[in-house]
DNA sequence: TTTACAAATGCAACAATGCTGCAAATATAG
DNA sequence: CTATATTTGCAGCATTGTTGCATTTGTAAA
């Protein structure tokens, strides 16, 4: 898959910025903030450009954010995922910064007051990954 | 449970703008922002001062912070919880904005990939409350 | 291919928030 | 009451979020 099909299919402008940030998006494993996904070429774009095509992607649905209990955000590709599950759960290693999707292997029950409805549940695990866990 | 109870069980010293932030905070039934903390009186202490106050009543464990998906930052007083249950539940309504803390009412599991560790779980769950998703 | 238009971009500018250093004020232990 | 460490207020800077507007660009239609 890459960045063109990906704007193709949500009928979006194939656009510099656009192209930059999937594909820096599709490099990686995890999850990128802002300033990750810029590394490459800090001064391509205009921040207030990467500002708003971070904004125009999310609401597309195209990408996602998450937000870390620390306030700082990531972004991620959608998966192809149903979007049956309300539930949003990324796993971030407080060592080496890095952030994972948990996306379908994870379960979140509540007992909520009556007459609560639940939208969407967003959770970050908080952790230690293997690599820093166990550093060999 | 007053201010100055607290702050002796935490032994800070009882000084103006930790009563004034721990008072609004018993005051009220859900978690509050800086800003609404701060309504009844906004200038009363300096912002720097309010900042670091916050910073200081998190570090020793008297308040937490909770993290909305909109990157909002809500607070809330520490409940006298087993600190067993690494997760941190809260529940914030999309219309009213109500924070409500969700604590020993949910349960979140997740597998994770092998040798990694959790420290600590963060859930906001974003819906709608009784009384917005009933306005009667 | 050219044209036309909506959309995207870059720039200037401002707001909100996070954060530090330093001097003055203050809480509390003795 | 005094001494001292802490807290506070102020000035100021960094980062991030956001808007308006003029210019450029992608794309669909002529």
């Amino acid at each position: 898959m890459t960045a063109e099909e990906i704007l193709q299919r949500h009928k979006l402008k194939n656009t510099g910025c656009r192209k930059f940030i999937l594909t820096e998006l599709l490099r990686s494993d995890s999850a990128l903030s802002e300033e990750e996904i810029k590394k490459p070429f800090p001064e391509l774009f205009d921040r207030v450009t990467f500002y708003r095509t971070l904004k125009t992607l999310e609401e597309q649905h195209v990408i996602h954010r998450i937000v870390l209990h620390d306030n700082s955000v990531k972004y991620a590709l959608n998966g192809h995922h149903s979007d049956q599950n309300p539930v949003h759960a990324h796993f971030h290693c407080g060592k080496c910064d890095e952030v994972l999707c948990l996306e379908g292997k994870s379960h979140f029950d509540a007992e909520l007051p009556a007459d609560f409805v639940t939208r969407e549940v967003f959770v970050v695990v908080e952790g230690l990954c293997a690599g820093c866990n166990h550093p060999s």
